[in-house]
DNA sequence: CTCCAATGTTGACAGCGTTCATACCATCTG
DNA sequence: CAGATGGTATGAACGCTGTCAACATTGGAG
């Protein structure tokens, strides 16, 4: 059967390839020909299931954003509880495993954040990232551990230190080491007494 | 004169016009072969001045840095004075800056820092506004602003904000005026006493 | 068993970046 | 003033790309 007319599972199986192949050499050098040749399928095939190469390109884009949700579930899971310190060690590890991700999948998080993608016209449970940020920062911030009067438009804060941190690491502006500086740093900003 | 087989200024005209057609439908619209056409060159015309597209390109970002540059060199020349006031104002300024050139031109932000510019990379003289941000931390930290031992690193993860800030907003996925509710965030971290 | 809708193919089109051999022409040399 | 030089532009060509319309094949529902 897996010689047949039909494939079976063609779009899964474009994601797929074209997800390691971004993975490899960026969005900019993967071609739907290239794609459809691997598969041993005519190029065409591929518009019975995407619009074009773009709607392509964003469902591999959706695969990263699962991807870094994915690291930073393991992080809450890794530290459970409701004590304050399991709190403080849940925001800084999300923070690490969002630069640890931008830096191991470099071309993935490109793809993701990048303008193809449009994350902000996503639906709102695909952007789990933010969602467990925003939880973690309750959390931080129930047991008491947030500086006074800091509250206010810290989500939006933290996200964009984070993000701009892993952008600017990605395109070579920020060495990756600095991720513990900066970590440091951001705590010292928000939190009442440093660790 | 303008009609004679040589052009005369073809590289700057290359840049330029490449300049307005990204300000218009971002970098991944623009063809060198449109280029060419419109300044009434033949295509390869453009391999005597540039190695390839990418770098024609590059040269294009090199513009948008130095119109953020421009931005944040008229912040600081408009809050002169070694005064307190002064140096947040241009603190400030510089940040508020930083995101309406993010706003303003997009698709030339998200090729300055995009991949193919690779900020990393650049002359320290070419990173202007990085220096000017430093600039502006150093006078604030000078006037005893900033909370105490909150100075270390600081400049990155400033600018890592700023630069994460700009690029969510860019994306779409944090809507313009936030803005101004991310500055007075940063300062509340930032400050000893919040204005 | 037949027909349908989904899925895949074939072939073509226009456009792209890039290269190579060639033509042009301002300027420097004799 | 003649002629060589070398930077600059041309033209045609190559291989590649995304995309489309017309056609072929198939598995499964009626």
């Amino acid at each position: 059967m897996a010689r047949s007319y039909h494939h079976g599972a063609l779009a899964e199986a474009m994601v797929e390839q074209a997800l390691t192949e971004v993975r490899l050499h960026g969005a900019d050098h993967v071609s739907l020909r290239g794609i459809a040749q691997t598969l041993e399928v005519s190029p065409s095939a591929a518009y019975n299931h995407f619009a074009d190469k773009d709607d392509l390109l964003r469902a591999v884009g959706l695969c990263g954003l699962a991807a870094l949700d994915e690291r930073m579930t393991r992080v809450v899971a890794a530290h459970p509880g409701d004590t304050p310190e399991a709190a403080r060690a849940r925001f800084a590890g999300l923070g690490r495993a969002y630069l640890a991700f931008a830096i191991d999948e470099t071309h993935l998080f490109q793809l993701t954040f990048g303008p193809l993608c449009a994350v902000g016209e996503m639906s709102p449970d695909e952007t789990g990232p933010y969602l467990k940020l925003q939880a973690a920062l309750d959390d931080v911030d129930r047991h008491g551990l947030l500086r006074p009067g800091v509250r206010e438009g810290l989500d939006v804060t933290v996200w964009a230190s984070t993000h701009g941190m892993a952008s600017l690491m990605v395109e070579g502006a920020i060495p990756p080491e600095a991720g513990d500086v900066f970590i440091d740093s951001m705590s010292r900003l928000m939190f009442a007494e440093h660790a």
